[in-house]
DNA sequence: TTGAAAGCGCTAACAA
DNA sequence: TTGTTAGCGCTTTCAA
């Protein structure tokens, strides 16, 4: 693998300089036509490509896009990542950027790569996923100066770019739906609150149903993990209890696959004998028995939009829209039935 | 962001060369134990983190593996996925290596997208995933003599480097069992089957039958594609038959989600009325109801163990070993009872 | 124990 | 239209 063409070898052979076969390489005008057919003739023959590292070297932009994947537990599998991942990196390869990826676990050593990657110049920004209420990531980016766009907001503060979904509306309409059906004992299943995608969702379910004269009782409120594990044990939970909810909101679909298992259980029929609804319209929500209603995000669509935004702001151009909040798409399916 | 400290800064200010600096810093033993200990505080003091391009292009080396993951279909999203590249990061990252990840559809932009990483010396070399029957990857890569290892084998030649689940062992434990239970009428559905292990696992299918003297009805065997929708669409197909099957294996765990829909959707208890196996073993194998038989595959360790032979192989080691076959762990569950 | 100099492959300011 | 020169930040001979 050694002995890859450069454009010194380009120039012994075209009987040019370096600059010349550079600059023709480029299409740059002030080059003669003939040269540059000759050079690009060459360099073609040659199977030259241009050794990355050295053009990053001398631009100074490592044309790299950071993404640091936050893990939960050991067993770590997340069916929202590989949509999102397909976004940004296509968006990516779209405007010449490579994607560098990383998992880390919340804590010290996420803070490390953070500040590893971007003190050592590897990559030109950060996109920043699973924002948390109260979001290091963010303080350190912000602090130093150093580009990223997030998909999520914070508590602290909202001075800087990102994409989200309104999952308080989103939640609300949730509400709404489960009171206007006529459940009056909802349990909701919760993701951690530090995350504030978690935080944004709960209001939304309280507000939904104030607006319909409700308030949640907060015994059927119960905060879990990020997984179907987590929700078919809160599910259970709730189910066993003298007066068990009647309808079952869940703050993720992964939660509410679990809940769903959990009612299956226990031999009630979804949609009818107990209502259960997730948010975030995964793959698998469709394939549900029966089919989940839930919310939709645009997860594909939210990380391209992430990266062309992290690709304007670290090329300096300005931003059309710094902050964007998608409305959310309320989709009803069986789950849910009057 | 602009303003990062360089060793030249250092240099500058300790009153040393460049070369005493970088010296000192790598801790090397021809520089006097006072400067080093100078140039480290200093270099400390003054936040210095080295601009790891410039290393690179003076090494020869990008300290990247390369990860570009075939997305099938728009709405792509894989449960196995965000487990994998967790492997694969975290032991690059161990062993100081950075992970650049690129989605791409098979075809001809996948492949200039290998051309360019590899020629443009992006990557030491490339982590393969979901190896074809026929695979042109591996043809190139072969060819160009670059490094790679896959995850999974093709129909070609197996003179490269692999880690590959025995999924042919894995899916005969599966036809015994349900033989076994004393299923005679034993449906499959198969993913596409130039993915090669889709090959593997139907190959398994038949030589497991034939071993309990059944034989595989070919009028049960559907090829679908790698979704639920899929294997909701074929099981529904098979279970609409006059005669339907009892049991139903499926190729993964994805078609065996949408074949458990299916069997819901028609009123059949799953476990006891009719059986289905999965094959994967992913996080939500367990949460179907009821939950899921399957072949469990160790993902993250597959991907921590691929990673660990590309770097070896990048660096030059020698491989323990260069061809790995696991043996595949069966997980009965109750989708398929006595 | 230290430093000067060369070079990794490329781009760009400047001069010719 | 072309070439010379410098430099991106770093490592590594080689000489002192």
């Amino acid at each position: 693998m050694a002995g890859a063409v450069t454009i010194k070898d380009i120039a012994r052979r075209v009987g040019r300089s370096v600059t010349t076969v550079s600059r023709a390489l480029h299409g740059y005008s002030d080059v003669a036509p003939e040269t540059r057919e000759l050079v690009q003739r060459v360099a073609q023959e040659m199977g030259y490509t241009p050794n990355v590292m050295a053009q990053r070297l001398q631009k100074q932009r490592a044309e790299t896009l950071g993404l640091i994947l936050p893990t939960f537990g050991p067993r770590f599998s997340d069916p929202f990542f590989s949509e999102f991942v397909a976004g940004v990196g296509n968006q990516a390869a779209e405007r010449g950027y490579d994607l560098l990826l990383s998992t880390r676990a919340p804590g010290e050593e996420e803070m490390a790569a953070y500040r590893r990657a971007a003190l050592g110049r590897r990559v030109d920004g950060f996109i920043i996923i699973r924002t948390r209420a109260r979001d290091e990531r963010i303080h350190f980016l912000r602090q130093l100066g150093f580009p990223f766009v997030a998909f999520g907001r914070t508590a602290e503060t909202d001075d800087f770019p990102y994409v989200d979904e309104d999952g308080e509306a989103g939640m609300r309409q949730i509400a709404h739906h489960l009171a206007d059906l006529g459940h009056r004992r909802i349990g909701y299943l919760s993701p951690p609150l530090d995350l504030m995608f978690a935080q944004y969702r709960l209001e939304g379910l309280r507000r939904g149903l104030a607006e319909r004269g409700l308030t949640l009782d907060e015994t059927y409120l119960r905060i879990g993990a990020l997984t179907e594990q987590s929700g078919y044990a809160l599910a259970l939970e709730l189910l066993s209890r003298s007066e068990p909810p009647t309808a079952l909101a869940c703050g993720n679909d992964l939660l509410a696959i679990g809940a769903v298992r959990a009612a299956q259980e226990r031999g009630l029929k979804i949609g009818s004998e107990i209502a259960i609804s997730g948010f975030d319209d995964i793959p698998l929500a469709q394939h549900t028995f029966p089919p989940l209603t839930t919310v939709h995000q645009p997860i594909y669509q939210i990380g391209k939009r992430v990266a062309a935004m992290l690709i304007d702001l670290v090329e300096g151009r300005p931003l059309a829209q710094r902050q964007v909040l998608l409305e959310p798409e309320f989709v009803v399916r069986q789950s849910t039935l009057p």
